[in-house]
DNA sequence: GCAAGGTC
């Protein structure tokens, strides 16, 4: 029998396609990346007509994404403008998944292919890497063996129709997803390099390790910019409101009843005109009622939830942000609560049963209620229709759960999307509308006051009601109502607020600024970047760095910043999806545009530049004194805002420092015997890692093996007192390369640090002096012996011994004095872990554990011999 | 260390 393999985008729809295809009759399995599954099922083929083994599974997204060469990485030695024609290439999009080998190992054997990726251009290309990936194992790959599903929906017609209807992937789609993430690659990076080495080589207090630009992220941070511009630019107006009150008398219920009623004009600007109107109304005692009218008016309930709405509602009604919400809409529809949350649809499948998801969330004592009044007070009422966009159906509740089953967060989201849900079954708010209109020598005024005569969904959308007013008193056509107060209020234009997330989402999405999936991490982006600050109500500020980063694109070329940039540049890919256009011819032509466009940029920065001098301190403004450079002997000044770093105003260079939290002193004004740069010591707190380091070595590694960022633990000089070759213990307990080395500062809570990995080993507490021997290892395990001096009434040695020498490990007497832990707050504990330590010292020999340590110092040792 | 796009 021959084999047909099936992919689908994510695992999720491959369950679901499979459980549609087999009828519900399919076996299933794990598959090797742990991620994906593998389900199996014998039918008929329909293009071949013949009975077949089905395997149907999945990718997790993109297999493959783009990136440069490595020989581009390096940031001083590549010009960013090279990236405008720098080779790229195809890397695993995430290696953790090992997604080729798990494709090519299931394609095994199989005759044909079926892609069920999603119907959009993203889908269309990858369905090109999964054919790349099981392009060798295949038996053959012609237009014979491989199949295209397009669908619509994920029901049970639409999969089936798709089945029935194979075609082929259309490769003018994947080549223009292709070309998009060229140009994104290119212009993103070659953009943010520039000005990230352009402005951290001149100012100390940006705060800021990467100064990013991107198609999506920087129009993005344009919005809050463009608001915050008319919020400063906004000039107050000083305007004037006629204040009308009048006495409604109910002669049946001996009441009465005050009202103020609202000028048809408004406000007026003039206070001379406003003044004049004013002693107009006084030449009346009454005001005469010209109509009453009374309209039946509706409010409408909302269409189905799709996820920009979703992140829009949690932003401003839960006060989650966007990322948050979908992080926690995710784990509900991996619990099975909800339906798939990623999608642009807010229309139902016709054959989706409405009434099933509110049977569910009958007995639910929060809106179980209004479940039943809908389902048994026949008040159930049609969906409104909204927009199909062919990908998930839009998200719904898919079971019921208590108040205590979720947390905080995720329940107030879940609470949010049930409500949603039946709201869109629900009919609408039915309310009254009565407008009093008045005369008052001639100048109109108007009363109006709502009466809910059918709350409808707002019911169950409580916050959507509509508040209950002060009830229209009875008044008539002619009657003529008592002025009881007539006054002139001076007023003040004000100012918009700032931006809110959920109008920012409104905006990217009307814009075409990033989908669904990605609006949130472009918010991210700018928050993370320190472009704008999230302030109350969910509010973005822009920063300074934000600010002077928009006005420097739109002095020096707008375009840069603003949203139609991202649009006109869409217009081209869909030419060469649709096959107007040929894909080289358009990305030549592109790259060329934006190279011009960089190099303009570029040439004119004093532009952008100006406006950094005004809100910045230049680098040599920045800092205070700190160490002694080994080129200039002059003091070199430490730079405390982001990215941390040490600068020599001297010799105007800058140095690389440790950039995790911690404080950085001074070692003991030693020298590092290589350079003569004063050596650091950085510490994160007792519990944390420690050490020493050269600050010219940390940025520019003495050995090529050492690498950069690496403190003197990992420095191979052979005599220097710092380095692994004289405070190297042993291999590390944990990891396969590092090694334990002495913190020569941390006296009295000495300690190991492993100069790889996050294990500090605690010893020897109190002790007065540590030091390792050097030149000779145990004969039982090979770690260098350790020679501990305690002052006399401190030591813990047995026998009130005041010194001791050995293996820390085979010693019995100084390994109960050995505590291993991890350095906190640097790592998140491994996936998995390994435990928080093993108590009491790394056992002695035969644990398997630990590693030869000789091998390892002699290998470092060798360099110089 | 860069982008944006999928998804876990």
């Amino acid at each position: 029998m021959k084999t047909v393999l099936m992919v689908a985008e994510k695992p999720s729809l491959a369950n679901s396609i499979a459980t549609i295809l087999s009828k519900n009759q399919c076996s299933s399995r794990k598959g090797s990346n742990g991620a994906c599954n593998i389900a199996e099922w014998t039918e008929n083929f329909p293009p071949t007509q013949e009975k077949v083994r089905y395997k149907m599974t999945s990718v997790c997204g993109h297999v493959m994404s783009l990136d440069f060469l490595p020989k581009y990485n390096n940031w001083e030695k590549t010009n960013p403008v090279e990236l405008f024609q720098g080779e790229t290439e195809k890397k695993e999009a995430t290696p953790k998944l090992r997604m080729p080998y798990f494709l090519s190992q299931e394609a095994k054997g199989c005759d044909y292919i079926v892609l069920w990726l999603d119907c959009d251009k993203e889908g269309e290309n990858i369905c090109f890497e999964v054919l790349d990936a099981v392009s060798k194992s295949m038996k053959k790959l012609d237009k014979n063996t491989v199949f295209r599903a397009k669908f619509s929906s994920i029901t049970a017609k639409d999969i089936v129709a798709a089945m029935n209807t194979l075609g082929e992937p259309d490769e003018n789609q994947s080549r223009s997803v292709d070309a998009r993430q060229e140009l994104d690659l290119r212009i993103g990076c070659a953009f943010t390099r520039f000005q990230t080495r352009y402005f951290q080589g001149k100012y100390g207090d940006m705060d800021s390790s990467l100064i990013s630009y991107g198609p999506c992220q920087t129009p993005t941070l344009g919005f809050c910019v463009e608001r915050h511009d008319q919020i400063l630019t906004h000039k107050p107006e000083t305007y004037y409101v006629l204040q009308v009150q009048v006495l409604a008398t109910n002669a049946a219920l001996n009441s009465t009843q005050k009202m103020n009623i609202d000028w048809e004009r408004e406000r007026c600007f003039d206070k001379d005109v406003a003044v004049m109107f004013l002693n107009l109304i006084k030449t009346e005692n009454t005001a005469r009622i010209v109509s009453v009218t009374k309209k039946e008016k509706q409010k409408e309930k909302p269409i189905a939830l799709n996820t920009v709405e979703l992140m829009r509602a949690a932003s401003s009604g839960l006060g989650m942000g966007p990322s948050h919400a979908m992080s926690i809409a995710e784990r509900l529809y991996t619990q099975g609560y909800i339906s798939y949350p990623r999608t642009e649809s807010t229309t139902y499948a016709e054959n989706f049963d409405l009434k099933d998801v509110l049977r569910q969330q009958q007995n639910h004592p929060d809106w179980g209620a209004e479940c039943k009044e809908l389902l048994q007070g026949g008040k159930f009422a049609k969906p409104r229709k909204g927009h199909d966009a062919g990908d998930h159906p839009p998200i719904t509740p898919c079971r019921a759960a208590g108040r205590g089953e979720l947390d905080g967060d995720a329940f107030k989201l879940y609470d949010y999307i049930v409500r949603h849900f039946i709201g869109t079954v629900s009919p609408n708010c039915k309310y009254d509308q009565t407008t009093v209109k008045f005369d008052i020598a001639g100048e109109e005024f108007t009363y109006s006051g709502k009466k809910v005569t059918d709350p409808g969904f707002t019911e169950v959308m409580k916050w959507q009601a509509i508040p209950p007013e002060e009830a229209i008193p009875q008044v008539k056509e002619g009657e003529r109502l008592e002025i009881t107060e007539a006054k002139l209020s001076e007023r003040q234009t004000s100012p918009p607020g700032y931006l809110t997330e959920s109008d920012l989402i409104t905006l990217m999405e009307k814009h075409g600024i990033g989908t669904d999936a990605s609006i949130p991490v472009h918010i991210n982006n700018i928050c993370t970047r320190n472009y704008v600050s999230i302030e109350s109500g969910r509010r973005l500020v822009p920063t300074h760095l934000g600010i002077v980063l928009v006005h420097g694109y739109l002095k020096i070329d707008p375009d840069l910043v603003k949203p139609t940039m991202r649009s006109a540049v869409e217009k081209q890919l869909d030419l060469i999806a649709a096959g107007k256009a040929d894909f080289k011819s358009v990305l030549r032509h592109t790259i060329e545009v934006f190279k011009r466009k960089f190099i303009y940029f570029t040439t004119n920065l004093e532009g952008m530049d100006q406006l950094f001098e005004v809100h910045f301190s230049s680098l040599a403004d920045s800092g205070r004194p700190f160490s002694r450079c080994g080129k200039c002997r002059r003091y070199m000044k430490l730079v405390e805002a982001k990215p941390k770093r040490l600068y020599c105003p001297t010799c105007d260079e800058t140095y690389n420092v440790p950039q995790q939290n911690g404080s950085i002193k001074l070692h003991q004004e030693l020298k590092c015997p290589l350079d003569d740069f004063e050596l650091l010591y950085f510490t994160a707190g007792a519990k944390g890692t420690s050490f020493v380091f050269c600050p010219y070595c940390y940025s520019n590694p003495p050995f090529p093996e050492m690498g950069k960022g690496v403190p003197c633990s990992g420095c191979a000089h052979p005599t220097c007192s710092f380095g692994v070759n004289r405070l190297g213990v042993s291999g590390c307990v944990e990891c396969e390369a590092g090694v334990l080395v002495l913190d020569p500062a941390s006296i009295p809570k000495w300690k190991l640090v492993c100069n790889k990995c996050d294990v500090i080993v605690r010893l020897f507490d109190d002790a007065a002096k540590i030091t390792v021997n050097s030149t000779e290892a145990c004969n039982a395990c090979e770690s260098q012996l350790i020679k501990v001096e305690y002052k006399e009434g401190k030591t813990k040695l047995p026998g009130e011994k005041l010194a001791a020498e050995g293996c820390i490990y085979c010693n019995p007497e100084l390994n109960a004095l050995v505590e291993k832990s991890h350095a906190v707050m640097l790592k998140r504990p491994r996936a998995g872990g390994r435990g928080r330590g093993r108590g009491r010292g790394g056992r002695g020999r035969g644990g398997g554990g630990r590693k030869a340590p000789k091998d390892k110092m002699a290998q470092l040792a060798a360099y110089f011999v």
